[in-house]
DNA sequence: CCCTCATATTCACATATTCCAATTTAAGAA
DNA sequence: TTCTTAAATTGGAATATGTGAATATGAGGG
C-alpha cells in the first residue's frame, strides 16, 4: 500500500463536507450491508441523478463501494479497506444524532421494511418536490 | 444548546477537506495548548494570509478557538466544546501518520523549541518559495 | 428483438472556493 | 505621538463545486 498523504485524506473529509453526502453516510453507517440508490433517493428526497452523483463522489473519495445485483446497485461503506473509515465512522455516528438525520433514519427504516428477502424490490418513486408532502402509497411493481 | 443538524456537521468535515487545513489540524492535535499563526506559517510553508484565512474557516466551522497574547494569537482545537471534535480528533490522529504530516510535525517540534517560557518570541520569517528558491520580487502593478 | 426500469452521465449555469498580492488593523515599544 | 510587527482583511481572477433538466447506459423480462 502506498503511503498516505494528507491530500489523500482531506478528500475523505471533503467528501463528507456536504449535507447530502453526510446524510448518505449516516444511512450507510446504520446499514452496513449497503443500500440501493432508489432507497437513498426515497429516504433523502433528493433527485435520483443527484444521489448518483454524490455516490460517485463518495466512491472516488474511497469511502464507499458498489455492488450490482441485477438492475439494482448497492452502495456500502468501505469500513475495512479505508484506513480513515473506522474513526470516520465514529464521526458519522455523531452526525446520526442530528435531528434531520433522525428523520432520514426513520424513513430508512420504513423503506427497508419494504424489502423482500433482504433485497430492494421497489423502484424510484415519482418525483417529489422539495416542499415534500404526505407520502403516497407507491405502485408496487413486482418482478 | 440548539439541536445540531447535518448541515452544521458537514461544515466541520468540509473544514478539514483541504490539505492545508487538515495539516493545521494535525499540528493542533499534537499541541493542545495551541499554536500561534507565525508558527503555523513557518511549519506549513504557506503564506501568512492563507494561514489566517484557513484558520478563520476552521473557527467559523467551530473547530478552533483563538486566544490573544500580546501581538501573538494562539489557535487551539475546541476539543471540549464541539460535539464532533472528540471523534474527529481520532480521524486527525490518523492523518498525522501521513508522510507529509510527519514532516510538518518535525518542523513543528523544531519551531516549538524556539519558544521562551512556553510562548512564541519569533515572528514571521521572510517568505520562502514553495520550491525553496530565493524569493523574486514581482513588479508592482498599481491600479 | 423490443420494452421497461434502475442507475449513470452530460450539459448549462449559478455559486463557492482558492490563491496571490496589496493593504489594513491591532498591539507593543520607542 | 510614531515606528515596528503579528495577524487579518480585501480585491480579483482562475478554478472547483452543486444542482436541475434532459438524456444515456445497462440489465432483465417479454
Amino acid at each position: 500500500m502506498t503511503p498516505l498523504t494528507t491530500a489523500d485524506l482531506d478528500r475523505a473529509f471533503a467528501a463528507l463536507g456536504d449535507s447530502v453526502r453526510l446524510r448518505i453516510g449516516c444511512c450507510l453507517v446504520s446499514e452496513p450491508d449497503g443500500l440501493c440508490v432508489c432507497e437513498l433517493v426515497d429516504v433523502l428526497g433528493e433527485p435520483q441523478p443527484n444521489v448518483s452523483r454524490q455516490l460517485r463522489l463518495l466512491k472516488n473519495a474511497g469511502l464507499v463501494e458498489e455492488r450490482r445485483e441485477g438492475r439494482w446497485v448497492y452502495y456500502a461503506l468501505r469500513q475495512k479497506q479505508h484506513p480513515l473509515l473506522k474513526p470516520l465512522a465514529a464521526c458519522i455516528e455523531t452526525a446520526c444524532c442530528c435531528v434531520d438525520a433522525q428523520e432520514d433514519l426513520r424513513r430508512l427504516k420504513a423503506r427497508i421494511a419494504l424489502r423482500r428477502g433482504g433485497k430492494c424490490v421497489v423502484g424510484v418513486r415519482p418525483r417529489r418536490k422539495k416542499g415534500g408532502e404526505a407520502r403516497v402509497r407507491l405502485p408496487v411493481v413486482q418482478r
